[in-house]
DNA sequence: TTAGATTGCAAGTACTTACTTGCATAAATT
DNA sequence: AATTTATGCAAGTAAGTACTTGCAATCTAA
């Protein structure tokens, strides 16, 4: 017979319940149970542990698509898709984000998978250049100029995530690029 | 005859190995090797597994005194003493608290732990939003104020920690704080 | 010097994990 | 209808885990 699970349906599985229980408490038998199918698919499919958590992040970073950003001229509005996407991510992946930052330098399998993020970040230091090459910005490290920008959503995030009750980070991109640029100094 | 193994000594290796293996892979057989004892002191001294690694992360979270930040009337530098406070946490505990974040979601016997570093967060805002009222600061969230302030260290620090090679990020907290508070358009 | 407490060592228990194997069943392809 | 192929189920293996127990060695305080 023809599959009747599909690999996109077991590796969505496998990435929620990696997100939410890391690489270590991600057991087959739960990622199984996710899927609502036999513990013994997952390794008749992809062989082991190792390959289906992989395979899971691959799909999950594909889709990690700046394709708005880039370079146009007009840097408050550059700078505001570039804010928009990460306030994006934030929202939509936050938790594989953040899984991904912490397991990575236990993983060193996942370091191969994190390069096509890093390209974003490559490509956006590049864009920050251009505009401080033109005079337009100040000239600083353009990867410090870049964690100063999306800096902000991570911690926020974070905060989000760990006290839901009292201490509630609700950062806009407009406003975010507006003080990135004029900074928060009554004038 | 009395201990001539310090309890310090072992919540220092546990700390060490819970930092770069994480709750779960921090096994007791490594904590025991790192601190050159043998594993059934472990037991002995703090019953399980748990609370060993609680206690290692209690008395480091004691550590985290912000001893110096406060409301002096002076902004630029309460605001870079309040970096300046981040930016040495993130060099000496880094590691520490990127585990910290990662692993409070699905150890929740951490979520009291972290009240003691949270409790620096609300004292930090407090001293903010006090400036915000002066007129000396922009009005907004106090704690979007916060994270925007320090934000950037900590995904610096992701950043560094992932690509050393490449990408690397070196704020400064003196600058951090002259670009927060007038920010990066040229004028 | 003696007595009590602390440690190391060896061995073992109960549990969980990744992963395997054999067989029966069900579904799609031919 | 027959054959191929994907799945579920039951059972099992080998390894690692937290944690326990008993005993002998060792060190400190008295």
């Amino acid at each position: 017979m023809a599959r009747t699970i599909t690999d996109d349906h077991i590796l969505e599985a496998a990435l929620h319940v990696l997100a939410t229980k890391g690489y270590a408490g991600a057991t087959t038998r739960e990622i199984s149970a996710a899927a609502e199918i036999n513990e013994v698919t997952l390794f008749r499919r992809f062989g082991n542990k190792k390959n289906l958590l992989m395979a899971a992040v691959e799909q999950e970073v594909e889709n990690f698509q700046a394709g708005k950003i880039e370079y146009t001229g007009d840097l408050e509005g550059d700078l505001r898709r570039i804010v928009q996407f990460y306030y994006d991510l934030m929202r939509k992946r936050g938790h594989v984000l953040s899984m991904l930052m912490s397991e990575v330098p236990r993983q060193p399998e996942l370091a191969e998978v994190m390069q096509t993020p890093m390209t974003i970040v490559q490509k956006i230091t590049r864009i920050i250049e251009r505009y401080q090459n033109e005079g337009a910005l100040e000239k600083e490290s353009p990867v410090d100029a870049f964690v100063s920008l999306v800096g902000p959503l991570f911690l926020g995030g974070i905060i989000n995530f760990l006290q839901p009750q009292t201490l509630q980070s609700s950062l806009e991109p407009d406003e975010m690029v507006r003080r990135y640029l004029n900074g928060r100094a009554t004038k």
